[in-house]
DNA sequence: CACCCACGTACCAAGTGATGT
DNA sequence: CACATCACTTGGTACGTGGGT
């Protein structure tokens, strides 16, 4: 038998019961300074006795300044979810409220982002791999915009990304110093972050002198496309010592790419992949990969919004923040050893 | 040169350079009855101009029907990230709004369901595989929940949820018609939708006689517990010669685990799946599974949700709504074939 | 006469229906 | 009758004022 279902007791409702008046009641369930403890205590007895709520939307309209950071991503990528997670925590930590508008396929990122600012959020934090999902054009003169995961930031939009050419050099330097001389790179066009990765590659190939040549395959940023990049790697002249990959999805297809083919990681081949999203630990893998600090980078992007939020005026340009990944080596990479096929 | 951030004009202010009143500038904007025509597209060109955007705290405020739904969910699971792409398209067909609020390590089910209570949401859709998601008992009595995911409906809670036991009795009747008779399946103990796929399986074995024996392994949800139920398929007496799985992610484990060891799918055994989740697909395989249509789980627990809202005396009794899935064939199943081995 | 505490009330930004003209 | 206006509503917050020791 369904209960019939309570209308929520309104601010007004407790301060009667609770024989107070109404500004009084608000003092005292927010913790403004005023209200004696003894009237306190009794206003906030009487609330969850009735089973009291706050209305956000009332108290978001009165209230001058709303604490509320939004933050538009996608739900098909494993390491935005990783971001929201940390993002909750940045947000929370800082008194911010965090509010999520996902992007879909009838979904535009502009109407991700106009929810959010009809909200009221006074921040936009836009979790992004894909550069043209920065069309939030309307959005920019509204409200500060952060994106994190690409470093196109502009005149008007701070951004915090990862530092992909520090990382792949950080990567191709280990190893270089475990003897691999063939190393391939498996880039992923479609993902604006490939760029500086693939340079960072090309310059630690440079540097290892003329006997080294590039090998750029295809890789993308899926399981599935690292699968095939893996038949490409096959095909190759010489098989590679080594492969750096794009992400971890790519890194986790090439290497049970290669598995069915035969090959064993790391005895044939080392891979080495980037972000230590889930797919580093969660494939059954312990893959060597570059770590990306979720934690900090939610904690960058939370400051950087905040404190273009409380430089009211404007007057704040916004920065271009960089954070180096950190190599974690694990068991998909070995030195070189004598072991290696030639063709 | 960072522009000053213009604040946003009201409604108050469009009306005045529109040289109209605040209430018919309202009507001219919602489409409410009444304007003329004339007025009705001056006022909205005059919006236009200065870039208004209606506050949704004060909208929310003063309209007495909100049509505001939200979704806790939790960022981990693949699965709950296409259910919200779905409801998104299911609350905005039927003219509703959807809040998100995720469930994260410090952010229980509780708090998330409060955030959305507080937001006046009428409605609260938990999409859960975990039966203890469900202790969100302080909103049961303020506005109606519906359960996606978990068959645990009660007398205050609306379920909507995949025939498990009907979904694998389908794999298994496919398989036994395909001449299989050593099938194996592979359970996840953790989640809760388990229990109605094994039983289902059980109930298939048994009908096929008494020649035919329950083969029941740790499969997990996860791709890297499928891994390793592989390990455990080769290790029984006899391999068998097809395998259902609790879901797509432990199938695809299962089917990489059997590659690795050596074995062939589905020339040495066919692997069943159940979801049709990302995974079937963007591992790259075209794997046999047990498709379930978001869209239509999404539509259904939508309109359970209205149907609840909207008998607003709260007259309604929950609902417990069973989706059949139906059986994808692809490529990851086979006839039975004299190939087989023993051992 | 301070001082503390509580009260009343004017907002916030929109929506709604009765009341004109 | 068609169209526009006004006064009031929503739930809370913030602040100026006043009553009591």
């Amino acid at each position: 038998m369904p209960k019939q279902r309570a209308p929520r007791p309104t601010l007004a409702q407790v301060a009667r019961a609770a024989g107070v008046s109404v500004g009084l009641a608000s003092m005292c369930l927010t913790g403004a300074p005023g209200p004696a403890e003894r009237t306190r205590e009794h206003v906030r007895e009487v609330a969850r006795r009735l089973g009291y709520r706050p209305n956000k939307a009332a108290s978001v309209l009165a209230r001058h300044e709303v604490r509320r950071i939004g933050v538009v991503f996608s739900l098909r990528q494993a390491f935005h979810a990783q971001v929201i997670e940390a993002l909750y925590q940045a947000t929370a930590s800082r008194g911010y409220e965090l509010l999520l508008s996902a992007v879909t396929d009838d979904r535009a990122p502009q109407e991700a982002a106009e929810h959010l600012i009809d909200s009221r959020c006074q921040a936009i934090i836009l979790v992004s791999t894909h550069p043209d999902d920065i069309d939030v054009s309307a959005a920019i003169d509204t409200v500060p915009i952060v994106i994190v995961g690409s470093n196109r930031s502009s005149a008007a939009i701070s951004s915090v990304s990862v530092d992909g050419w520090a990382g792949v050099r950080q990567a191709m330097l280990y190893l270089q110093s475990a003897g691999h001389t063939r190393i391939a790179f498996a880039d992923a066009p479609e993902a604006s972050g490939t760029v500086d990765r693939r340079l960072g590659y090309e310059s630690a190939m440079q540097a290892a002198g003329t006997n080294a040549h590039s090998t750029i395959v295809h890789g993308g940023e899926t399981f599935q496309s690292g699968i095939q990049a893996a038949k490409r790697l096959q095909l190759l002249a010489q098989l590679p010592t080594a492969v750096v990959a794009h992400n971890d999805e790519c890194a986790a297809g090439i290497i049970f790419g290669l598995k069915i083919r035969g090959l064993q990681v790391p005895e044939h081949v080392s891979v080495v992949g980037f972000d230590d999203s889930g797919f580093a630990w969660q494939s059954g893998l312990r893959m060597t990969t570059l770590h990306q600090d979720v934690a900090q980078i939610a904690a960058l992007a939370v400051d950087e919004a905040t404190r273009r939020i409380e430089s009211a005026a404007g007057g704040v340009r916004p920065a271009e923040i960089l954070v180096s990944p950190s190599l974690r080596i694990r068991d998909s990479s070995a030195p070189c050893s004598a072991k290696r096929l030639t063709a």
